[in-house]
DNA sequence: GTCTATATTTTGATAGAC
DNA sequence: GTCTATCAAAATATAGAC
């Protein structure tokens, strides 16, 4: 109706290009080192455009982390909703994490961030797409206990096992390509799968109970060799 | 012999409390959040008494972060010293970390803010000091090999699946206190133990063979129920 | 919806007296 | 070694024309 330029079809709007920069402007510097003119030129947008489309800075950071923490939300309700064996979703659950980290590259950095500061910017609606996270898998290990097939585990201790070395090595990337130099190739040279096996493997045999880690049923601590 | 005040014996001097604000202050804001104004009233000190004892934010940053990873790497090697079977010594690099996460509430917020910064403030002294963890890990884990008790694994996904989820709930004692109302307290109250036994647990399940993980020597895979 | 210009505050850093 | 006063550069945010 008004002066409204015609868009080409497909293309990212003003306000999705603004989005995009400032995830990963917010990504590489944290809240207080991104810079607003500096998301405005990645954008290609204009300083007061960017503040006509959104409030002020945090209510820019806040908008892509709901954003961002709603998806993986999603995405492990549908793992869960998809059904099948506690363990297939407990992997299920560990691969869909995995894939979000080393898609969305900005999204491991910010989560980190968000940890250290405290959760000084997670406004509540943001907290209850983590919460959502948590309760997933907490309903896919009362699953597994229930079932027998899992140990009685404390959720949030399970799922630190599990984001943290996701989001760690996704995160550390960056730094194990700046400093390759500095430590043998391989040991940098670790592709993104074998942290997936690694972690599978660790939950997996942390939250079974010891009768069913060997067929004999007897200790589930080894005598020393 | 100038006019410098004589200090209470055992007092702290001004550079130490300078340093400790320092890192209390870059631990809860990060480099860019953290404001040297606010460090020089944290340590009561004037700002330029601050800068006559570091000339800039980055020098005192760097030293900070140069004196926490030498003493992990210190703690670190001071297990391996000690000896013992590599499963001991994989228990005691693991408590060792803990202890330093658990001890030092600054340094996980700080060592996951450089990991999301991309290691932009690391200098290559204190790569140096983080090379010493990952090369004393990897020793324990090269001897256990070679014992035939450790499968052969890669030591930086090992060190990402122990460090990972130590500093990550170290980290994120402050959040779960913050949000303590919007999760169930059975959930948030876990204790700092019970992510070292899961810890634990886990890393050893990772890195133990198939062949010695039940006395069968069968299937490291469990049949489906 | 988009841009130019600018107001206002904050912040890292220093000069210079004692 | 310590303090007061202050500079100069950034940085968030807005006013107002088109």
């Amino acid at each position: 109706m008004a002066a409204t330029a015609r868009r080409t079809p497909g293309a990212p709007t003003t306000r999705d290009r603004v989005l995009a920069a400032a995830a990963e402007e917010f990504a590489a510097r944290g809240f207080d080192g991104a810079k607003v003119d500096r998301i405005a030129a990645r954008a290609r947008v204009n300083k007061a455009m960017l503040y006509y489309h959104f409030r002020s800075k945090t209510a820019l950071y806040q908008a892509i982390l709901l954003d961002r923490f709603g998806s993986v939300a999603q995405a492990v309700e549908a793992v869960r909703a998809r059904g099948g064996s506690p363990e297939a979703q407990l992997r299920g659950f560990i691969e869909a994490l995995a894939a979000t980290a080393f898609t969305q590259p900005q999204f491991p950095p910010m989560w980190l961030r968000e940890i250290a500061d405290g959760g000084r910017h997670l406004a509540p609606p943001i907290v209850l797409e983590m919460r959502r996270v948590v309760g997933t898998l907490g309903a896919i290990l009362a699953e597994g206990h229930a079932a027998g097939v899992f140990r009685e585990v404390n959720p949030l201790v399970t799922q630190v096992g599990i984001v943290a070395p996701l989001l760690f090595f996704a995160a550390t990337g960056p730094v194990r390509e700046r400093f390759k130099q500095l430590v043998p190739r391989e040991i940098v040279n670790a592709q993104g799968h074998e942290i997936v096996t690694h972690v599978v493997a660790a939950t997996l045999a942390a939250v079974t109970p010891p009768d069913v880690r060997s067929s004999s049923g007897s200790a589930s601590r080894r005598q020393k060799s």
